[in-house]
DNA sequence: CTCCTTCCCTAACAAGTGTTTGGTAGGTTA
DNA sequence: TAACCTACCAAACACTTGTTAGGGAAGGAG
């Protein structure tokens, strides 16, 4: 995997400046001014391979190939595989966190917020399952890399509203007192993004069909009260 | 930074020591005959690399490494990468079938069942807590290859053990009889199996405090039933 | 017509990959 | 002593990887 020995010239040995080759970029830069069309088509194929394969085992030829294409013609519409990575799961959490946003907005109890989380969280599952399969898979791998700090903050953000959700409905008598909370917490967040695993978009149940199955045990369990 | 401290190689108890040089071995071969307990150190550290890192994204050289020897080295133990995954997939699979089993030999209940098997999921997480999280990651992916055929025909058995038992529980009245028992399998699983993302074996909650929690979160719901 | 932009191809590069081959220090056995 | 075995090292091999440089076909604009 060769280094980011680009940016100046082809073959520089360059005794000093051994890190930092981060220019001021202000912004997410494309690699050239291409049509956000096909560049949505080709992150959305690339997504699909990504969560198929893992990213790590999903070469760049592979994506052109699906996309029809050689390798080196995907370097003109992003310029790393990298980017194209953080591209896919960027968009993700922020449409993610805009639908959640929507919800807090809306000042519910504890239990009608939890409900609503779970739902917008499925809905996202539907509309991102690709970018949700690859975050569950490379997430915690990834987090490490400065690149990609903005998922360890996103994680910090998600535990501090489902937590502190949770611990509200608790007090208020919504939920059992007596769970451990943040094992309880871990309990939720996994079941409901683990179904991204398996959950096909356009199957036979809707987001909210599922969203309603899963609160539904969730809230009550399983088992028949007695 | 290499831990070139290694190999205390007293206390050997080897009740049989056959000195059978090299019988024709139609199973799993050996590179070389070697002492199986260096064989599972390196395993054990393979296998912890592999959790923490991906296995695609984790080199040979890297596993080498962290043993304190050169990459070549390695393969006087494995003869390759491949099966050292293989090898620590099937063991954990081959521990955690036995103890499915002697589950099943109780011949208990459906609801004292599933009490039974998370249980022993959390001792297997317990146990095996890196195999866990590499079958997480890579199961899916793998299963397609011929390699690694045994995992889904471990997923096929995995599944009609615990729907098997859901549905016997949903028509004895143990279970809720109003749930879609597929969607409620896949919950069930993805509740207990996740938790080897976020699991650390010495901490401060054993396998069955945490079995319990979860028991009483499945079973019986979050909400406080009114 | 020419110029320019968009989008892809051809062909390579350098670094990294899993793996092999031959060698060897040190202990055990004959 | 010599032969042997274990567990590693040293150095390479063939191949794959992400990435780049230059070129060219198509089409619209002037």
């Amino acid at each position: 995997m060769p280094k980011n020995v680009s940016a100046t010239q082809t073959n520089q040995k360059n005794p000093q400046n051994p890190k930092n080759p981060n220019p001021p970029k202000s912004q997410k830069d494309r690699a050239v001014s291409a049509s956000p069309e096909r560049r949505a088509e080709l992150l959305a194929l690339a997504a699909e391979v990504f969560a198929a394969q893992g990213y790590n085992a999903t070469t760049v030829r592979r994506i052109a190939d699906e996309a029809g294409m050689l390798a080196g013609s995907l370097y003109y519409h992003f310029d790393s595989k990298e980017s194209m990575l953080d591209e896919i799961l960027s968009t993700f959490l922020d449409e993610l966190w805009a639908g959640y946003d929507a919800v807090l907005a809306a000042d519910l109890g504890p239990r009608a917020t939890i409900e609503a989380l779970v739902v917008e969280s499925f809905r996202e599952i539907d509309r991102h399952h690709a970018a949700v399969a690859i975050y569950q898979k490379e997430a915690q791998h990834l987090s490490g890399l400065p690149r990609f700090g903005y998922l360890a903050d996103s994680q910090k953000r998600f535990e501090r509203l489902w937590l502190g959700t949770l611990e509200r409905g608790a007090s208020t008598g919504a939920f059992r007192a007596d769970l451990d909370l943040r094992l309880t917490y871990r309990f939720v967040r996994d079941t409901v993004w683990v179904a991204a695993s398996w959950y096909r978009p356009g199957g036979q149940h809707s987001p909210e069909e599922i969203a309603r199955q899963y609160l539904s045990m969730l809230l009550d369990g399983i088992a028949v009260q007695s």
